[in-house]
DNA sequence: TGTACATCAGTGAACGCGCGTTCACTGATGTAC
DNA sequence: TGTACATCAGTGAACGCGCGTTCACTGATGTAC
């Protein structure tokens, strides 16, 4: 009867992988849906049978992003000694190809929309961050730093605004200049040594 | 000749100030035009003689905000020693007070907006920001550490991250606990001494 | 001092556009026989 | 195997609403005489 029963499904995550995406670069308000829908190579009137309001959707796209860091996180900490993946960490998010691509970490992107969002989504935030703190948290105290939850979320809204702050400013040597004493105060925050401070790995580059 | 000279650039600058305050809380895509001119207790038709455009104001409200903010800045900090003044302007700035009251810090509210503001907006952001890091700057070269630029853009970019995530953290004991973690990490990250870290400014508790 | 006039800040109805949402319809696909 | 039928993902015109902007008008205020 009608389509294949993973059809639906197949448009449906399609759809939300585009609306994360978009989320990500654009914010809650300029992700339109006459325009996802064309992304997709579908008209705007199909919208409605896959999700009951934008705001479903986006709340879908939120938790999608997450996840999507969630593994990028994992993927770049595991099989690390808890004090390299934590530097490691550092060195690939507080980064200047960090901050030239915009489609990447939802807290940067969304943390000053939030205010203005529906509760639905803010508690996705929410708990979507938790998540990512708490991944952080594992690394920080393997590597026996105490309070290492407030510590992790500490690390983690910091390394955001710096991102943030850093898109704001035109002068890119400023900005480079910003990044680095961002990366030294965030690992001395965190007690990493001089010896983790200088390791570079290659994904911090780039 | 019509209405007293004064009489039209005060409605203006009532109108900037209103302006400066909305954008703070709300953004810039939910100050409305409408809303603004009631707010001022006037009707919309009159806005235009006052602005060419809603970006026109957005930029003038800006502006405000910004030197708004200088002044703050400056009666926080002048007639102390320069490292009491960075534990008290981060004692003041990273707090529950600041966290709660939505419209004091244009850098916490727009940073994740910017992206999608027009050049004129992004650039006088980017204008402000730089006088506001160099106040900074000011006190931690004083303080005779080195590189005061950077680290001042590091400190500042950090703290509004830290406030715009942990208004974004329901749970007040996990953003309470976020807080006082920036505060000792940004303090220990600039090489303020212990002493300085334990010591409390009236207008950090709030 | 009083009256006619000119100015222009402010009024409020109306317009246009973007955008989320609705809805009657279509046509490709799978099922029943 | 082939034909009639039912389903429903997707279509596209249309609607409604919010909001920035325009514009003809008003009426309070200051100037000229």
């Amino acid at each position: 009867m009608g389509y294949s029963q993973t059809h639906k499904a197949e448009t449906r995550a399609r759809l939300v992988k585009l609306a994360s995406a978009a989320l990500k670069k654009y914010g809650p308000e300029r992700l339109g849906v006459v325009e996802l829908m064309h992304a997709a190579g579908l008209t705007h009137g199909g919208f409605y049978a896959h999700f009951k309001s934008k705001e479903a959707l986006l709340v879908e796209a939120l938790e999608g992003a997450f996840q999507e860091a969630e593994q990028i996180y994992h993927r770049l900490g595991d099989h690390l000694p808890p004090r390299r993946a934590l530097a490691k960490f550092i060195d690939f998010y507080v980064s200047a190809y960090h901050r030239d691509t915009p489609s990447n970490c939802p807290i940067v992107t969304l943390n000053s929309d939030l205010p203005r969002q529906s509760k639905k989504f803010r508690a996705t935030f929410d708990a979507g961050l938790g998540r990512l703190v708490s991944i952080l948290a594992n690394w920080i105290e393997a590597a026996g730093i105490s309070d290492s939850e407030a510590a992790a979320a500490s690390a983690l809204s910091t390394m955001a605004g710096t991102i943030a702050v850093a898109r704001a400013i035109y002068d890119k040597r400023i900005s480079d200049g910003l990044l680095a004493a961002a990366r030294g105060s965030i690992k001395t925050g965190l007690g990493l040594s001089t010896a983790e401070l200088s390791k570079r790995t290659t994904s911090s580059k780039r």
